[in-house]
RNA sequence: CCAGACGGUUGGACGGCCGCUGCCAAAGGUAACUUUGGUGGAGGAAAGUCCGGGCUCCACGGAAAUACGGUGCCGGCUAACAGCCGGCGGGGGUGACCCCAGGGACAGUGCCACAGAAAACAAACCUCCUCCCAGGCUUGCCUGAAGGGAAGGGUGAAACGGUGCGGUAAGAGCGCACCGCGGCCUUGGUAACAAGGCUGGCAGGGUAAACCCCACCGGGAGCAAGACCGAAUAGGGGCGGCCGGCUUUGUGUGAAAGCAUGGAAGCGGGAGUAUUUUCGAUCCGCCGCCCGGGUUGGUCGCGCGAGGCGUGUUGCAAAACACGUCCCAGAGGAAUGGCCGUCCAGCGCCCGCGAGGGUGUGGACAGAACCCGGCUUACAGGCCGUCUGGAUAU
């Protein structure tokens, strides 16, 4: 396996709300990917959401770190920069197979990149 | 062995690959930082945010009182508590044990539905009685009047204490015994209270999670507390420089004309107030430097503490003290993980008389957010100890 290093994350809650209202929406099984060009030789950077809807604190903290981890590795091996992602999370986040949710990610984000 | 009571404890194990984060060290770099290595990294409830504190700011002469809120058998523990421990009283259970907001109803006010004659201050619906009075006769009964009584019936959660015997016309603490209640005394206990004796024949309902009274406790708000740093933009104040249409006026200079002047007013021009016109109101150039406030953001607060563990002493215990030892998470759209494998409890199915074997499934409640002490609530399963009732065997 090959190890690769988390992308950079954004924190401001304005961002969030930029991603929100003018981001691009893409609805899969076990997320919701909001996406937005930047700088084309720009590192991407990501954000996360679980929502109270998914659960309680160890739910959401669960369907976080398995989103997390999914986005490290896919966005990794496929190298794309200039782009600014948000991934919420939803309910089947928590236990669809990590591989599927591996494979989802990897086709929405090559939609969202052409 | 079965059923149960109480208390404690635990909250899967090992490994591989890839990550996150605090600290330490080394190397590189002016620095921000990067790389490598080492090391630490969720809970018994981290939860609910219900009490009590520490800490911080605010308020305030010290403080006290009123109001409001809380607590409420007794003694102890504690920094403190609505907590804990040990007692007492009442209730439940065959028992181990469990449950209880458990001060005051002679300070005052209120309430007590329905039923019932009557619900608190006196009475009598059905009824019981005829000693006493009058009348009648069949001479021991009837009728009437006048009374006596509250035992029995009935209503209710509750009806001037209960049961029994005596007593009586019938009855009544009227008398007696026992129980209950009040008062006094003695003994035991720090106390709540208990036991015993004497005495009163019964004083007089319940409700204070109704107001209230009494005693004790409490100033308010919270880490988004609070402290510091502080970019860009806009706005505030100050200083300096420069440019500028017209008029009036002031000031300076000068004998005067004049010259200087961002001091002041007006005109003009411009700006925007949804649009057009008119009127009215408001505002007024550029550059540089400095000062103060301060938003996003950053740093601190923020991990040595009423600290954990072990041993000993005191105490029935809660706990206290002494000695030794350890340093044990610090995030910030929020780290403490993701994926996989093997195993171990548990559970289902199959095989076997059985010990067991095979196979599948598979680990609850739940995530630190300033920190402690409690309480409450959630929780798959495992383990340990003490005790009770029953069964069997000896």
């Amino acid at each position: 396996m090959v190890s690769y290093a988390p992308p950079d994350t954004f924190s401001l809650r304005a961002d969030f709300l930029r991603m929100a209202s003018r981001g691009r929406k893409l609805a899969r099984p076990g997320f919701v990917l909001q996406a937005m060009k930047a700088a084309p030789d720009a590192p991407v950077r990501v954000g996360y959401t679980a929502t109270k809807k998914i659960g309680n604190a160890v739910a959401r903290n669960r369907a976080r770190r398995r989103l997390k981890e999914a986005a490290r590795l896919t966005l990794g091996d496929m190298g794309l920069t200039g782009m600014e992602l948000v991934f919420i999370c939803r309910q089947e986040t928590a236990t669809l197979p990590f591989t599927a949710l591996c494979q989802n990610l990897k086709t929405a984000l090559r939609e969202v990149s052409q």
